[in-house]
DNA sequence: TTGAAAGCGCTAACAG
DNA sequence: CTGTTAGCGCTTTCAA
């Protein structure tokens, strides 16, 4: 049996005044001007009781939770969340240390159908939600409904509900790919999970044939290698590379943790990178750094993600803006050891 | 402004009947039989009306909140959490597909100062709380004051109130030493994050003694490397041992992502692994598999680990279990490519 | 400057 | 089998 908590009653008749004012003080109102005399009374009874408010009692008269719920991707419907990709963690590890500055909690959730995800957010009356990741339109159009201030990560949905904050994807892909060409590279390797259109990847795929382009050189179909984005995929991906007829030398992942996969694969099957493949990816998660050789990538500032979500969202929930905000975060490459120079 | 949310008067209302009645349907009392039919009517007001329930409202009267808190370690105080190390990201993901099986959600925060996660937890009124890592033992001793089901993980601390899981982290010690003597290694170094009196790192110091006891080897405090449990700390410790007077031949690190760093280190300064130096890792993150060479090191079984913590959590909020859990998980070795031979 | 009182949406006796 | 009613702890008019 949980001990009976004190509530604003006790503090009331502990300070000898009413609820209201204890309300007051707790919530230091500008309208309602308290004597400081009583002030100092209602913060000592609540010292000596030990007074918590309650959250859900505050909540249901006033609509507010001081709650934000984050949305992270799942391995597969009904999983576990995508975080043996680092960059989820890191993200999350933003969005919550920026939250809490601001004194609002972070509610962490996979989905397991779409619509269960709406109803969590009715449930429990989240102030904003920060969505990671690409859903069905549906999910979107649905999530309208809930008149609730959302922040999409790394979506290409163009509702004009969301505000929305990203990276200039297909600049990125173009980065890659031409830092590649400009080492001498030619046959360049285009690896990435799913290409959904209007997402993450077929902007970096557009940005790898800008890059193409740019330079003459045909694309060629036969260099994608389209799978999953993790580590898995990766290996298989570097397996069939190191087999490839196509003449490869080079291969642009869509994300550090399939790079390394493909590294993993090139390597058990004999091939050295960079000696023989180069290889770059993208996100700069903690991994590329970690690994051996350490990775070339592209370079995006997750943890600023994380923190202007968060930002943006509260600032929403605070009406301190009330328009919709577009964020394009730069990308820049950064070079390390896992490119050779072939010219 | 948000619409009007439909509560349950206007269920209510739709369906003809008491706020009562829906209630009961809500929870289907089984204290409580309804007819059949106005069970159905009422389903079908709440999907012509698309009813949420306010879970606010129902933990202030049934104190419940459905909410678990989730403690995980920060890398400062104050500062973002821990998860560029693999492990927590891991155990989350765990935690919350079982929680959110069984109907809960999760809350996932750090702790500015200890104190303030009790006012936390107290606020959001949580029904559970898991934590993850090891802190001063007056938060400990004021967390029971809430009267809340509480999981320790991977804590040594003793008190009869808090359920506990962890890992017997002395065998462990002791395996990966064992495996390294028995691999012909004598000059073993040992490098860790804090040692703590009787946390996670002290007790795989004592599994170390033990395997070099067993096999007459003096311990040398010289061989110790003390730092932080952070890729950083193992570049650092790996630079140093390149250039350690002391002869080691192999190093146990006590996370894979210190492993991780010490391989680089190591490699840094003109050293192979695992030709000259052999490394061990502990805990069988993802990382172990990904890196080159893939790490030799102690697995645990980071999945279960999250999946029980929130089942004993849950168990015991609904009463299903009334004494005091105390899980061990098994750890054991898996080889991999960065322990060389030298007998 | 303070207090009384009306709910917020829901559960749980208790009646009928 | 179903409805009435009294709160849960808090905010917020409105009055004093």
């Amino acid at each position: 049996m949980k001990k009976k908590r004190v509530s604003i009653k006790d503090v009331a008749r502990e300070a000898g005044v009413s609820i209201a004012t204890i309300s007051y003080v707790l919530n230091n109102k500008k309208g309602e001007s308290i004597s400081d005399e009583t002030i100092n009374r209602v913060r000592e009874a609540i010292k000596k009781l030990n007074y918590v408010p309650n959250l859900s009692a505050r909540s249901l008269v006033s609509k507010r939770s001081n709650l934000i719920g984050v949305v992270i991707p799942q391995a597969e419907a009904g999983k576990e969340f995508m975080f043996y990709n680092p960059f989820y963690g890191e993200f999350l590890s933003s969005v919550e240390y920026e939250a809490r500055k601001k004194g609002f909690h972070l509610l962490i959730s996979g989905t397991e159908a779409d619509q269960k995800y709406i109803q969590v957010a009715q449930n429990r009356g989240l102030d904003g939600i920060i969505i990671v990741g690409i859903y069905p339109d549906s999910f979107f159009q649905e999530l309208k409904q809930c008149q609730i201030p959302i922040v999409l990560v790394d979506s290409y949905c163009s509702d004009h509900y969301f505000h929305s904050i990203g990276i200039n994807d297909r600049h990125g892909g173009y980065l890659a790919t031409k830092h590649l060409i400009e080492k001498g590279h030619r046959k360049i390797a285009f690896i990435s999970g799913m290409v959904k259109e209007n997402g993450v990847n077929s902007n970096r795929l557009l940005g790898y044939k800008d890059a193409l382009e740019e330079y003459g050189i045909d694309f060629d179909e036969k260099l994608l290698y389209l799978g999953d984005t993790n580590f898995e995929y990766g290996i298989k991906a570097g397996a069939r590379l190191a087999n490839s007829k196509n003449g490869e030398t080079a291969a642009f992942a869509t994300a550090d943790i399939l790079a390394v996969g493909v590294i993993k694969g090139l390597k058990e099957n004999g091939l050295r990178v960079p000696e023989d493949i180069s290889v770059v990816g993208f996100d700069d998660v903690y991994l590329a750094r970690i690994t051996d050789p350490s990775l070339t990538t592209v370079r995006q500032n997750i943890a600023e993600k994380g923190r202007q979500a968060a930002e943006i969202i509260i600032q929403t929930i605070e009406n301190e803006i009330k328009e919709k905000r577009d964020i394009i975060l730069p990308v820049d490459i950064v070079e390390r050891d896992s490119v050779k120079d072939i010219n």
